[in-house]
This record gives C-alpha cells, sequence and structure tokens, in this order.
DNA sequence: CGACCATTTGATATGGATCAAGCGATGTGG
DNA sequence: CCACATCGCTTGATCCATATCAAATGGTCG
C-alpha cells in the first residue's frame, strides 16, 4: 500500500552527543525550565532520530526544521503521527519505549532532554512536573483532534490540513510545506493522488494557489473553513 | 450519515451532588489517593454525565457499568472517543472545558472527583502530580492506538474491536458488549450495516460465535490477530 | 543534457456507504 | 395472554469516494 518512500538516509542515530547535563538547572527552575536542561543537537535530513521500540530516554525540542513521527504497519503502511515544527516538544510519548520513530523531515536543530533528568526534578519541583502534565495534556489534545480528522471525507481532511499548516507555516501569506505529498497522505491516511487531486480541486475552484508544489496561497480561507466540517 | 440513535434519555446531568470534600484527603496521600477525593454517584441508562464545552470542573472513574464519551460533528456525524469500563478513569482532557461528551452506555456508578481539589493537592503533593501525568500520558498512549485503528480496513478494525474487548471486558470465555452496534460503528468509524455484515462473516468463517447479538465468543483468536495486521 | 524523483493526471476497480427491506426480541396495551 | 408496535440488528441491492494501476509531466542535480 506504500510504495516505502521513506528513505532512511545517513541513518546515524543517537550521535553519541555530549549532553549537558542538568548540573545547576536545578535550582530557581520556571515555566521554560526543561528545554534548559538539554544539548543542542543537528540532524540531517531524513535521518532518524529515533527509531520505534527504542528506549525513550529523551525528550525532544525542535529548534529549527521540521520534524515527522511515524510507524509503519506490518503491511508497510505507514501513519504519521504528527508533525513538530519549530517550538514544538515530541518524544513524549507514554512508557518507556517510543511507539513512534522520530525522523527529520528537513535539516534540524534540536534541544535534546534527558528524561530521567526531567522525571528527577520533577519528583522535587512541581512547576516541573506540571509543565510535564501540560505537555502532554497538549499532546493529547493534538491527537485526540487527529481522531475527528480520520472520519471526514478526502476534502475535509486536506482542507484542515492546510488551514492548520497556516497556523503554523505561515510565511508572508503563503504556507510553506516542508513535507513531501507522501508524508502529507501518510500523515491524513489518504493516498498521494487523493492528496494530489484534491489540491488541483481546490485550485480550479479558486480556493487556493499552487506557485509551486510545496507552496501554497489560501485564497479563500472562509471556503476553507466551510469544507472543514 | 448518522440517524441520531443516540437517545438523550433522562438528560439530568451534574445532579447537584454532595461532594464530600476533600478534607482530610489532603494528608497522608499516596498512589490511587485521587479516587479517595471524590463522591460516589449514580448515573442511569443514556443518561448524559457530561456535555461537550461543559467547564471540566471533574473527573471521574467507573466502578460499575460503561461509559462513552463522544463528539457530534456539525453534519450530524458522531465520533465515540472511548469506552470505559470498571476501573476507567475518564474526562482528563486538556483544557478547562470538555472536548467530549460523556454518557451512561449501562446503569452506572461512578466516583466523580473534583478537579480544583486535584490540582490544588498536586501543587503539593509530587505523588499526585505525577499519578495525573501517569493517567493522562496512559490516555495519550490509548488515543494515538485508535488512530492506527481508523487507518485500517473494516476486518481489522472490527477483528482489533473484539480483541480489545475481549481483554477488557471477557466473561467465562465470552466478551459482553454493553454497547449497541452503533455504537461500536460510531467507535470504529464505520457503518452500523459494515460492522454487522463484518461480524457475521467473521461468523461464517467460524472465527466467532453470535449466541446472541451482544454476546460473542471468539473460537479462533489468531485469526483475529491476523486479521488485525 | 540526461537521469531521477516528486507530483500530477487519467482510467479503472473496489470497499464500504447508502438506501431499502426483512426479522427477531422486547415491551405495552387491550 | 396475545396482537401489535417498537427497536436493534441483519441482509440485500446499488452507488460512490477513494484506492489502485499506469503513464505523462516537471523540477532538480550531477
Amino acid at each position: 500500500m506504500l510504495t516505502q518512500t521513506t528513505s532512511r538516509a545517513g541513518s546515524f542515530k543517537q550521535p553519541t552527543m555530549a549532553l549537558r547535563q542538568a548540573g545547576p538547572a536545578s535550582k530557581d527552575p520556571h515555566p521554560g525550565t526543561i528545554e534548559m536542561m538539554g544539548a543542542l543537537v543537528p540532524f540531517a535530513r531524513n535521518s532518524e532520530i529515533y527509531g520505534e521500540n527504542e528506549p525513550a530516554d529523551y525528550l525532544y525540542k525542535v529548534v529549527s526544521g521540521t520534524v515527522r513521527t511515524y510507524k509503519v504497519l506490518v503491511d508497510g503502511r505507514r501513519q504519521i503521527g504528527g508533525f513538530y515544527l519549530p517550538g514544538d516538544m515530541f518524544g513524549l510519548e507514554t512508557g518507556d519505549e517510543h511507539t513512534f520513530s522520530a525522523e527529520a523531515i528537513t535539516d534540524c536543530k534540536i534541544i535534546v532532554i534527558k528524561r530521567s533528568a526531567v522525571v528527577a526534578l520533577a519528583a522535587r519541583d512541581n512547576d516541573v512536573a506540571r509543565e510535564m502534565w501540560e505537555l502532554t495534556a497538549h499532546e493529547l489534545q493534538r491527537v485526540q483532534d487527529r481522531i475527528l480528522v480520520l472520519i471526514k471525507s478526502a476534502q475535509e481532511r486536506v482542507a484542515g490540513f492546510l488551514l492548520e499548516m497556516s497556523d503554523r507555516a505561515s510565511v508572508g501569506g503563503a504556507v510553506e510545506l516542508p513535507m513531501s505529498r507522501q508524508d502529507i497522505a501518510d500523515y491524513l491516511g489518504l493516498t498521494i493522488e487523493t492528496v494530489s487531486r484534491t489540491l488541483t480541486q481546490l485550485e480550479k475552484s479558486a480556493t487556493i494557489e499552487l506557485p509551486t508544489s510545496r507552496r501554497i496561497v489560501l485564497r479563500n480561507r472562509s471556503a476553507l473553513t466551510r469544507l472543514n466540517a
């Protein structure tokens, strides 16, 4: 069902990074403290950040670039869990192991934070514990919303996606898509052909413009909102 | 798309309950403390426990019976967020308002816990804060899994549902379904007809038995697992 | 320029939705 | 206690949105 487009280019994984350990960060913490506890690590386009079933020893925060998390089913279908843009945290899935894999879609700079340090700190500092709770709750909200997306029609999914991205990756009137059609399809639970067709359809109805395949101008936002049902 | 089967029978909502307030529970807390802070409230079959967009002032834990959470889209489609059986907590969605509604599928007894009390306690007690984090993370895990379900075929969804329910509501070899076909359909993102047809199909292939429509015997669990892909 | 990869476009197939009856269990009123 | 209405479920016939298969186009990089 999926033609394994997912290139696994320079699979270099956890690059034995010199983590600046939590050190003095333990005193005087405040909201936003958590990211102070990590090291800034660069990841190349298409490189793996972590793999499914690996121990979830780290949390991640995007500084620049875009990340996708995903899961590949036995039959090859790939479901993208989410796209993470600068400012977003990811990797805070539940248990001891990651339930998704994560890859850099573009070259990225990512803050990598040792989970044990956060957990230890959270045990002493309520603000940190609450920040973790809030981050998890926020992620829960995001995933809840995705469930609603997956029961909608192709038009509704694509319209919703465009609106979502325009809120998150808008650069002067246009949406700049860092991800491929295959990524979008696997995110929305559609095929690339359906995504492509839906976009051209929206273009023909003057709802959007497609200067290039990765750049989209929303011409009629209310029409999209209406489609979003 | 949905023939609003969702009866709103005795819509009596928050029954001005005399909440046994947190009182002495604030001292000596330990894992599992949270539920000690609530009152046991009965809800009748099909009654609303809370509505979408209502302030999320309470958390809930099922003692007996079954609960569904759901959301109705503008066009009438209904998506069930989850089924909650004895021992399960629900209502811990993110922000200040519930993003789903909750109804009793059967007569229920439910522990109702004031959120503000939990939050206040969590601010002082790390174990409580961590318990909340874990509960939220657990719910996140559950919703993550549901996303994968929604990209699968009808057979896969139904097979997965049966396996899930047999782990959760098995009574001596048979699965006892508290919910209607419409509930199952709205949970899996299918129609009642497709759910029904898939079940008869599984019955014909001797994978399951259907002594009654609400009672299902799994005859060939490995076949279901295989279908579950 | 030519090879390659991403995207679009076209033709056809199909799984599940929709529309429409039928059927069995449950409950109600005569 | 039975006739009948109701409700939840199943089954059948048809339709349609999206997948699948296939090919053309366009953009990028050596």
